[in-house]
RNA sequence: GCGGUCGUAGCUCAACUGGUUAGAGCACUCGCCUGUCACGCGAGAGGUUGCGGGUUCAAGUCCCGUCGAUCGCGCCA
């Protein structure tokens, strides 16, 4: 029976099987020292001079998915290494299978490598132990964040991938060839969806794929990418899913920086600092800071840019203690059609972004509710409202106040663990040129 | 889409103002090694310097084109 290498410091001196892999192999001539990794965690294993399993262990290959049996010891006093997870045992091995033999790999696993090579080789390399612990990681935010929304009322729901028409308006979409007599394209994202569950649920949240058909090669942009997004009903303004937005976050911080320490201290970078609140500013305000503080003219005055977005973060995090900046009131024409602008409020909407760490990872608001304030919206905008009559259904039956947001998932994750580019921080990303992942030189052929 | 930078061994990088036979570390192969944990030591193999053209007595190095990567901006979240 199978032993979690996790378990076996409680079974010293016992005979133990263990399954995983080999992440390195010490050769010493008469002796051989692997370590194995399983789900649980890697332990040391050596074969003695003295074991008929010497042969085997000569010849069996790095990253080789290998059964091993043998005794669990505890390791002579001069070789406990107290630093790591079962410093003080190790695993004397009698014999070793291998179950999946691994060719020589094109590189070490442990090796700093360029960013493009590690995503071309993602089946390898999103076994070093950086990647895991980025996906483990990104998967526990997700937990947090779900746990979070649900406690706080938020039902969760699926989303439509396929869609009839796209709800940004300002994003490509990527057109799908498939319906008759209609245009159909892959979600930019699940806005429409979440709006009309209100009506069913009043509070509502989605984890879901949005696709953007971009032609943006940067740090931060991906063809396919997660958004966390959650929408509300019956509120009085944007500070309402904005409270709701905070309280997600503190509980996901809070809850990954417990559980992950030894994460975020093999990445040399602290948990998120949040103070009593996240510091909230208008545009203009924001704008008025970075110009005073930085001594910089602020070019656009009614968006913010990429220098922006990295300033007023050093600024909150500076003088506010906090990693998270909230902005608010941009301009209604710079916002989404169906973003609401109270008339005391014009020209400003009630539009909010949220920023962590320099970079926006969320965008949300309060929508129009008011059916004929939608359709004249649409039309003021150009565009045509008999072609979104199956969302407006949602608002002609009764639609009360209502707002939400939608956080990145990559964007989260990657300046949460100080990642430069979010295609780290996605398992499998796509962007302009990378779909599957080609070798440029086509190795799945060659033989040893 | 625009701009910057970069393409040299499987990987990560060197090679001065153009100048012998393009080097190193790791990986790989062979030999040695009974306590390693980045194991160590010795030897070996491995290159059409992305591709095409040009300048020059001479190009990895300079110029033009092209393909690719990456970073920034724009767009966008």
């Amino acid at each position: 029976m199978r032993t979690l290498v996790s378990d076996l410091s409680q079974r010293i001196d016992q005979s133990v099987t263990i399954d995983g892999w080999v992440m390195v192999r010490r050769d010493q001539g008469k002796m051989v020292f692997f370590e194995i990794r399983d789900r649980s965690g890697e332990v040391q294993a050596l074969v003695l001079p003295s074991s008929e399993a010497l042969a085997a262990a000569k010849d069996i290959s790095v990253q080789s998915a290998v059964s091993a049996n043998g005794v669990v010891r505890a390791r002579p006093q001069k070789n406990v290494q107290n630093n790591k997870l079962n410093g003080g045992i190790e695993l004397h091995i009698d014999s070793i299978t291998v179950i999946g033999k691994a060719q020589t790999l094109p590189f070490e696993l442990a090796a700093e490598l360029n960013l493009d090579t590690h995503l071309d080789y993602l089946p390898l390399t999103l076994r070093t132990q950086r990647s895991r612990d980025i996906f483990t990681l990104q998967a526990a935010i997700l937990d947090a964040y779900r746990t979070s929304l649900k406690a706080q009322g938020f039902r969760e729901f699926i989303a439509p991938a396929l869609v009839g028409g796209d709800a940004e308006g300002g994003a490509a979409a990527f057109k799908v060839e498939y319906f008759k007599d209609t245009d159909a394209f892959l979600a930019t994202s699940p806005q429409f969806y979440k709006q009309i569950m209100v009506g069913p649920f009043e509070r509502a949240f989605t984890i879901a794929k949005i696709f953007r058909a971009e032609k943006s090669a940067t740090t931060r942009h991906l063809s396919e990418a997660t958004c966390m997004d959650f929408e509300m009903g019956f509120i009085r303004d944007e500070r309402e899913p904005m409270m709701h937005l905070e309280q997600a976050i503190r509980e996901t911080v809070a809850s990954i920086a417990s559980a992950h320490q030894d994460i975020f201290e093999r990445f040399m970078i602290e948990p998120p600092k949040l103070p009593e609140r996240i510091p909230v500013f208008t545009l203009s305000e924001a704008h008025a800071l970075i110009a005073k503080e930085f001594g910089r003219t602020i070019e656009d005055t009614l968006d913010m840019s990429p220098e922006d977005e990295r300033q007023i973060c050093q600024y909150a995090q500076e003088k506010h203690g906090s990693d998270f900046v909230f902005i608010t009131r941009f301009p209604t024409k710079k916002r989404a059609f169906y973003t609401y602008e109270s008339p005391d409020e014009a020209p400003f909407s009630r539009g909010f972004d949220l920023l962590f760490r320099g970079l926006e990872i969320n965008s949300g608001a309060q929508r129009i509710h008011d059916y004929d304030m939608l359709v004249q919206r649409m039309l003021d905008r150009g565009l045509d409202p008999s072609k979104f009559s199956y969302y407006l259904q949602a608002f002609k039956y009764g639609m009360p106040p209502h707002g939400g947001c939608s956080t990145g998932l990559e964007r989260f994750t990657a300046r949460m663990l100080g990642i430069p580019n979010v295609k780290e921080a996605t398992a499998f990303p796509r962007d302009m040129s990378r779909i599957d992942n080609r070798l440029s030189t086509d190795q799945t052929t060659g033989t040893e």
